[in-house]
DNA sequence: GCCGTTTTCGGCCCGACTGTTTTCAGTCG
């Protein structure tokens, strides 16, 4: 019995007692009781006695004991046949929760989608006491919803609607800051909506030009303190607009930024002090409302540092307060080591980039255009790397204070070899080896290719080493536990690709990569000057995986970098 | 169901909104 097991089923308990009506803090001592092992990183069988953890107490180690003994759980095979899986999907409608399910269930023996329809096309909803003819009708058109209704949206498809919405609030006069919010800001890789804070002193206006501005499908509403429109876009995106007063943004920032969580977390604390936090600000104990100029003061009132958005899960980011100055933050970052020009596919040419890397305060920046193989990108044959590296010199020459090396993104190809001779590669400052084909191939032949990269002397790391992207396609499945030991063993980078589509690695393959000691580069693999703003997801996504900055290649220094990509030589 | 340096009973994060009622329960973020 692994310990997934037992957390998907304290949830499954959690919500079929839900379903049931019962009591809500009952439901969710059972969601923090699967928290609880979730938060803690050993393994069951290290764990003597599960009722030390904070959370499980007798009702719940029972279960997890039951499990444990016999492999299912008696008290959640109770509840299963107590009632029906049917009714599961219900809790996604909107407006539908526990108790009314439980309700329609009891009175009206409702145990589906289906059921719930048909009662409510027969007028029977209505007449059960709570319920009305508008909840009646709400019901049948969220049931029409449920079926076409997108799930949650990638952040690669949330990040330029985000982007054009701050385009937007920067240019509006009555806007005085703003932020953006919720679990994108986070660094979430999907998000159900997009949050954010506004501060101005005319809401109404505010609210009017957001209205006509934005390319709005529906209007879900529109009041003095809260605006809530669906865009338009390739796919519907809700947006929710917070209009707040200039003391309450750092309060109704940390609010809305949440996860819900983290603020059940950070209130407990409050509350235990005589103190009360609301998205207004934080109530003393004699009813003064304190307010804050930044997060950075909220959190130093309750005396803790700054805790970045990607790391307020709620589960550690209070017990590991201290490490938090080991993380990387933007301004760390002296450099990129993975772009395209238009040598291959990039959209710019290669003193464009370089311009833009030294717009951007880096130190140094690598061009790395695909290789040959890669015929669709333009990818360069040894010959035009060689012309490539004379323009490279060229815009040293006139930049003085900043490097760029000439690079490659070679492809591992499809046989296992790479796409240049280690003479081609010898000429080089920085080798990128990546997968673009074959992505199917068994695992064994995977991780052949990868370890032909791994052991040439002259590749220096490997670009996104799964070739996810997000909610669309997998990738390509390798052996992680040992590619990061090849890694290790053979001196290489491994990638967080923070361009918003990949993100790969993933937050718990650099969770392993750390505790292996394998040094990761954020890159933003920009195909243009504009892409290099992809930096800052890569730096919150880092967070999420608690990297330490001096393990992340691209915050050493010229000096440190040299050093490393000259050792072999 | 869980918890306790105000505690073994009484509270469990907070406030807005909606739709139902006519003072509030349920839902949501």
């Amino acid at each position: 019995m692994n310990k997934k097991t037992i957390i998907r089923t304290l949830e499954k308990i959690a919500l079929y007692m839900e379903l049931q009506g019962e009591n809500p803090f009952k439901v969710s001592a059972f969601r923090k009781a699967a928290a609880a092992l979730e938060g803690d990183e050993r393994s069951l069988s290290e764990m003597e006695d599960v009722t030390k953890l904070k959370g499980i107490g007798k009702g719940t180690a029972a279960v997890i004991e039951d499990l444990m003994a016999t492999g299912e759980s008696s008290y959640l095979k109770e509840l299963e046949e107590a009632v029906p899986s049917g009714l599961l999907p219900l809790l996604k409608l909107p407006g539908l929760g526990g108790k009314k399910i439980a309700k329609l269930h009891q009175e009206l023996g409702i145990d589906s989608a289906e059921s719930l329809k048909a009662a409510c096309e027969a007028q029977q909803v209505r007449e059960l006491a709570g319920f009305a003819a508008k909840t009646e009708e709400k019901i049948l058109k969220e049931l029409e919803n449920l079926a076409n209704r997108s799930e949650r949206l990638a952040i690669w498809q949330l990040e330029p609607v985000v982007l054009q919405i701050e385009a937007l609030l920067g240019s509006m006069k009555e806007v005085v800051r703003f932020s953006v919010a919720g679990s994108f800001r986070r660094a979430m890789e999907t998000s159900k909506d997009i949050d954010f804070i506004v501060v101005t002193e005319a809401p109404a206006t505010v609210r009017e030009q957001l209205l006509q501005e934005l390319a709005v499908q529906e209007v879900v509403a529109a009041g003095d303190t809260k605006i809530s429109v669906i865009l338009d876009l390739d796919e519907p995106v809700s947006v929710d607009f917070r209009l707040v007063k200039d003391a309450e943004y750092a309060t109704a920032l940390h609010h809305f930024t949440g996860s819900k969580d983290h603020n059940v977390r950070m209130r407990q604390i409050a509350k235990a002090r005589g103190e009360k936090i609301s998205e207004y600000g934080v109530e003393q104990a004699d009813g003064t409302v304190l307010t804050f100029e930044d997060e950075a003061q909220f959190f130093a009132h309750f005396d803790l540092p700054f805790i970045p958005p990607s790391l307020r899960t709620g589960k550690n980011e209070f017990d590991k307060a201290a490490d938090i100055a080991d993380l990387v933050t933007l301004t760390d970052i002296k450099a990129d080591l993975h772009m395209h020009t238009t040598w291959s596919d990039g959209a710019y040419s290669v003193a464009e980039m370089g311009q833009a890397l030294m717009a951007r305060g880096y130190q140094y920046g690598v061009i790395t255009d695909h290789s040959q193989f890669l015929k669709v990108a333009n990818g360069l044959t040894p010959e035009r790397l060689v012309k490539q590296r004379a323009e490279i010199e060229a815009f040293n020459q006139a930049n003085p204070t900043f490097r760029l090396y000439a690079g490659t993104e070679m492809d591992i190809l499809p046989d296992g070899s790479l796409d240049f001779e280690d003479a081609v590669l010898k000429e080089l400052d920085f080798v990128i080896a990546s997968i673009h084909s074959s992505f199917t191939q068994s695992q064994d032949k995977i991780m052949a290719r990868l370890l032909t990269a791994m052991q040439n002397p002259y590749v220096h790391m490997i670009a996104h080493p799964t070739g996810r992207i997000i909610a669309e396609r997998e990738g390509y499945h390798p052996d992680m536990p040992q590619l990061i030991a090849w890694a290790k063993e053979y001196g290489k980078i491994l990638e967080l690709n923070a361009n918003p589509y990949r993100l790969d690695l993933c937050v718990e393959h650099l969770e392993m990569a750390m505790a292996a000691g394998v040094p990761i580069a954020i890159n933003t693999d920009a195909h243009d000057s504009a892409h290099l703003r992809f930096m800052d997801i890569g730096v919150r996504y880092a967070n999420r995986a608690w990297l330490k900055k001096d393990m992340i290649v691209n915050t050493w220094t010229y000096e440190q970098f040299e050093a490393f990509i000259r050792r072999h030589k």
